[in-house]
RNA sequence: GGGCGUUUAGCUCAGUUGGUUAGAGCGCCAUGCUCACACCGUGGAGGCCACUGGUUCGAGUCCAGUAACGCCCACCA
């Protein structure tokens, strides 16, 4: 014996293991590739964002794309992984303007541009750093010679380009928008940001009095309001254009989902509709004489600023809810806005950028909003203008940044234009260009990209593209037109590089007079800082905002390949073959990608896009770092390795599924296992419940709790693969250990035994269907598959087999089969557990390094580069594995009766079978492995037997087993054994009997079906007479 | 309000086109430190497959409905 495989330790030490591999990789530059004349297979990383360190999502995410990405290259194709990070805007510029602010009392406009930028660059390097290297020691197999980052020159160049392209195509353009402001940050935030939080808050009536009265005609309005500071701005009250109809209607569809409802909802619908007729009756005749008001221009007085507003009709009052009636606010309601549109209302703006209120709201002005709606409320009180108030519950957006309330506010914003492209990005789907597994999430994305609305690219921040586009607003006719002259003659000299856009508009003051004015945009495709000197001599600023995040994203499969270069990488690994990704990123992302795929490179970015589960938490939250309840898989990885880490994921990752994933803290003293609660998991330190000593989490901020150990957060969930890993190290012990003077011997079909037949026939089938498994991305059925080859076949069987045959001489064979099939097994493993399969390769190497079956097939240095198991279907034999699952009946017979006669393991047994001849013949070469296996020899075998004189039995299909127990029969254990038997049979018996005694079955279903059956309730019956004449034996004793 | 998903053993989950009395891991019980592995071996207990109907010779699996939970989208003054 080698004294290397020998000293080997029983458990695999996987951090010493992970370094040395993955120097091994990086210095055989093993997941570079060029283009060359092979099949490409590429994937592009969905870039994790900078913000800060990887969750387990991440690693799941990876983990299944190295996956498709390593075996792919073992298969021979040319393989390609493209890595890098994303700038993540608006979460990146937050995290580090909170950190600066709590640091250094700073705000962004302390520091200004340039230093925040600086800043945040800051954060980026070391946060990049730390992300990357998460992924190195997960052991993903990208290129990372090619790494790349959403705002590096490359993909800056590709969004200029790209922005450039559509400003010219008249795709992109500016236009007013409300965005979501976070008074807190002093920023719009995107739609995605917000979330929406029940809280308890007051709905007030308002009284707007109506100007000279007729006769007959109401003196006031009255509207609802959550928000009654919004008044201020008001510039109109609306009432339904058709009030009639539009009750009508309501009622018609009130009816209608009456109609499909069930018991429980119908008294709730009656009283709504109860409602809707009092509503008839008392309020239709004032609001058709509002809306005959509204006809005639009549206007109303907003109390407090004295405005004269107009009474308009339309569609959005609904004549259902409320009074009927609607205060329309155009520059702070998205609504309100549409409505403002439609009749031209001027736009009030009454709100600062930092929340307080603006010289437009008179004597409320520089007060915060929760003060003016105080100060609005009482002096409407006052003013006797609330008719009542009501208390309700109300949804109000929130920042998920700041986690404060979002206040909408108007700005200019850019929009790309979405009919076409969003056109394409269905096309792409629709004719199959682009598949979606699985495939159900193919309905969201068409139904988002079939909205087609614009999208909104402008952010107001200073992290990211800054928008390429120069503007000025000129105020007339005659100096627009001397601009553009101007401009003209400027641009004439760099025809491809520059873009002029005239965007006129109305502007519409608050006291609604209304001006042409017009705003001249000139794009630049590249940074040209005399030209951009020549523009602001012109009096042309630019633009100060950067675009979305997913802007740059959405360019990730082309520009990380050098786009608008025409590089030869562009042209071998473009489309990519596979995206991988999470479910709520196929419209923000998946989607963008494939439409500005398909109009910058005229093709579509990826062929399939593969959707994986998400991991959450052991209530089914989704983990995030807010909420605590998150899982660094470093902290995995530390405890259990990171193969454990894969081999979980990939194990998790079933179908339909989300993760469910319990964690757990765990002490650093003791070891000791706390179960993560919603209650527990936001506190800075807790107490071990063992030793009774605090450990800090991740909360931890006073000096003291940080002082503490830090409990790591990892789950139980890995103690499986962990487990696993141990498994086949140590199967790999017991190989190399038995390896020794190994010469490789060539194996012809004769030299096979059965078991060899057995495992190769095991072994053809579980690649088979790995590779099935692999092609329709069932991932947890690969780690399956495999699992229980490697463990329940190779190891419970064919190692424990092989101990027989590795004591005796010669060996060769025995030592080729080995090899062989440990080989296979480790190039099965290794895209799931690179470093343990890698690492024990090493060692195979050096005490094989030849290997093969019938010929020498010589391993390549490194398991990465070596070939995907090719299956081979003449050895996939169906009735080497039937019968030596006869074996396998027997082995556990046997193991059966000494158990439940307590007979302990050390104590040797004897044995007879009874069986045919041809299954006598089967079974002897197998015989002597039982020896080992169940500490038991067999005394007689064949179809006429001397059975022992005391003895018990056990009944297998065609084989029956007679145990000697003489001097150790416990009669009552063995009677117990066979009732309990025949019980079993009895049941299934009886089942059968019935299903075949009934006429119907017999005639309508399959004969083959029936058949079969038949054939098996004749083996019970049989079984069942065995066990029945044993018993009857027993107790005549 | 619209859409999607889930509900199977104490826990976490499998269960491919309907066809023996539904499986795994963990946990639990019993037992064994036999020279690859106690992160292991051997045996065992434990399920009205959420509920109600339907289709079928036959339903965990297909259809309809109900309930609970979760996610996404749109949101009412």
């Amino acid at each position: 014996m080698t004294a290397t495989a020998e000293s080997l330790p029983t458990r695999f030490e996987f951090s010493t293991a992970q370094a040395r591999v993955w120097q091994a990789w990086m210095a055989q530059r093993a997941f570079h590739s060029e283009p060359d004349q092979r099949r490409a297979y590429s994937i592009v990383i969905p870039p994790p964002n900078v913000t800060g360190a990887l969750h387990l999502g991440h690693a799941l995410n990876n983990t299944l794309q190295d996956v498709l990405v390593r075996t792919r290259r073992m298969q021979g194709f040319n393989t390609l992984w493209m890595p890098g990070t994303d700038h993540a805007g608006i979460a990146t510029q937050a995290v580090v303007e909170r950190r600066i602010r709590e640091e250094e009392g700073k705000s962004r406009h302390d520091l200004g541009r340039e230093e925040l930028v600086r800043r945040i660059w800051q954060w980026k390097d070391q946060y990049e750093a730390r992300i990357l290297g998460q992924l190195q020691q997960l052991g993903c197999s990208c290129d990372w010679e090619r790494t790349r980052f959403t705002l590096d020159d490359v993909c800056a160049r590709a969004v200029r380009f790209t922005f450039f392209d559509l400003f010219q195509k008249q795709l992109v353009y500016r236009g007013k928008r409300l965005v979501n402001w976070d008074t807190f940050l002093q920023t719009a935030v995107s739609d995605d940001e917000v979330f929406n939080e029940t809280v308890r808050g007051w709905f007030w009536h308002l009284k707007y009095p109506v100007i000279d009265p007729l006769p007959g005609e109401p003196e006031f309005v009255i509207v609802a309001t959550t928000r009654p500071e919004t008044m201020l701005g008001d510039t109109a009250v609306a009432v339904h254009p058709d009030p009639e109809s539009a009750m009508a209607q309501a009622e018609t569809d009130l009816r209608q989902k009456q109609q499909r409802a069930s018991a429980a909802e119908q008294p709730a619908i009656r009283r709504e509709l109860e409602q809707l007729e009092d509503r008839r009756a008392t309020m239709l005749p004032v609001l058709l004489r509002l809306r005959a008001m509204a006809a005639d221009g009549r206007k109303l007085r907003l109390p407090i600023v004295d405005r004269e507003i107009p009474l308009i009709a339309d569609a959005w009052a609904k004549p259902e809810l409320g009074s009927g009636c609607v205060k329309i606010t155009p520059a702070h309601d998205p609504n309100d806005y549409e409505v403002g549109q439609r009749h031209r209302l001027p736009q009030i703006n009454i709100l600062n950028p930092d929340g307080t209120l603006n010289g437009q709201a008179a004597q409320f002005s520089g007060l915060t909003i929760a003060v003016a709606r105080k100060r609005v409320v009482e002096h409407l009180e006052s003013i006797a203008a609330i008719d009542r108030v009501e208390e309700r519950e109300i949804e109000l957006p929130h920042s998920d940044r700041s986690k404060t309330p979002i206040e909408p506010l108007l700005a200019n914003q850019w929009f790309v234009q979405m009919d076409t492209l969003a056109q394409s990005a269905i096309d792409a789907v629709d004719d199959g260009s682009v598949t979606i597994a699985p495939a159900r999430y193919v309905h969201g994305y068409r139904a988002w990209l079939a909205e087609k609305r614009d999208w909104p690219v402008s952010r107001q921040l200073w992290w990211g593209h800054q928008i390429p586009v120069w503007s000025r607003t000129c105020a007339n006719e005659t100096l627009l037109a001397e601009v553009t002259g101007e401009l003209a003659r400027l641009l004439a000299a760099h025809p491809d590089r520059a873009a002029i856009q005239v965007e006129s508009h109305e502007t519409l003051d608050e006291v609604g007079s209304v001006s042409q004015a017009a705003t001249i945009h000139v794009c630049l495709r590249d940074d040209d800082p005399p030209l951009e000197r020549a523009l602001a001599a012109l009096e042309l600023v630019r633009d100060p905002d950067v675009l979305d995040t997913w802007f740059s994203s959405a360019l990730w499969p082309h520009s990380t390949l050098g786009w608008p270069e025409r590089t030869s990488e562009l042209g071998y690994y473009y489309p990519t073959s596979t995206l991988v990704t999470s479910r709520d990123i196929i419209t923000l992302w998946v989607a963008r990608m494939v439409l500005m795929g398909l109009n910058n490179m005229g093709a579509i970015p990826f062929r399939q896009v593969y959707v994986h589960p998400k991991i959450l938490d052991g209530y089914g939250e989704t983990m995030s770092k807010s909420k605590g309840n998150g899982v660094d898989p470093l902290d995995v990885i530390e405890k259990f390795g990171a193969d454990a880490l894969r081999f979980g994921m990939v194990h998790l990752t079933t179908e339909t599924q989300d993760v469910r994933m319990p964690v757990a803290f765990e002490c650093p003293r003791c070891g000791h296992s706390l179960e993560q609660t919603r209650k527990n998991r936001e506190l800075p330190r807790l107490d071990c419940p063992a030793c009774h000593q605090p450990f800090s989490t991740q909360w931890a901020s006073s000096e003291a709790d940080r002082a503490l150990p830090r409990g790591a957060v990892l789950s139980e969930r890995f103690e499986v693969a962990r487990n696993f890993v141990n498994k086949l190290w140590n199967a790999a012990r017991f190989s190399l250990i038995h390896l020794e003077g190994y010469l490789f011997t060539p194996l012809r079909a004769s030299d096979l035994l059965l078991e060899d037949r057995w495992i190769l026939s095991r072994l053809n089938t579980v690649t088979a269907q790995v590779n099935e498994h692999l092609d329709h991305f069932r991932f947890s059925e690969i780690a399956r598959t495999i699992y229980d080859f490697a463990w329940d076949e190779f190891c419970s069987f064919y190692v424990e087999i092989l101990k027989n045959r590795m004591e005796g001489e010669p060996r060769a064979a025995a030592q080729t089969m080995l090899a062989y099939t440990l080989d296979r097994l480790l190039r099965l493993l290794h895209p799931i557990m690179p470093f343990l399969t890698e690492e024990i390769w090493r060692h195979l190497n050096e005490i094989a390094g030849v290997r093969g079956l019938e010929m020498a097939d010589p391993p390549t240095d490194l398991l990465v580069q070596a070939a995907w198991p090719v299956v081979e279907p003449p050895r996939i034999d169906p009735l080497i594995e039937s019968q030596f699952a006869r074996f396998q009946k027997v082995l556990s017979g046997l193991r059966d009766i000494r158990a439940k006669q307590n007979i302990a393991p050390k104590k040797p047994l004897q044995f007879a079978v009874r069986c045919n001849t041809n299954l006598a013949e089967m079974l002897r070469p197998l015989i002597p492995y039982i020896q080992r296996m169940a500490n038991a020899t067999a005394t007689d075998l064949g179809d006429s037997i001397t059975l022992p004189a005391v003895h018990a039995t056990a009944v297998l299909p065609d084989i029956e087993l007679f145990v000697d127990l003489e001097g150790l029969i416990d009669v009552q254990a063995e009677v117990g054994r066979l009732t309990k038997e025949v019980n079993n049979l009895d049941g299934q018996i009886q089942s059968k009997s019935q299903k075949l005694g009934n006429a119907n079955f017999v005639a309508r279903a399959p004969a083959e079906v029936v058949a079969k059956e038949r054939e098996s309730l004749a083996q019970l019956q049989e079984q069942r007479q065995a066990l029945q004449d044993a018993l009857q034996k027993l107790n005549s004793h």
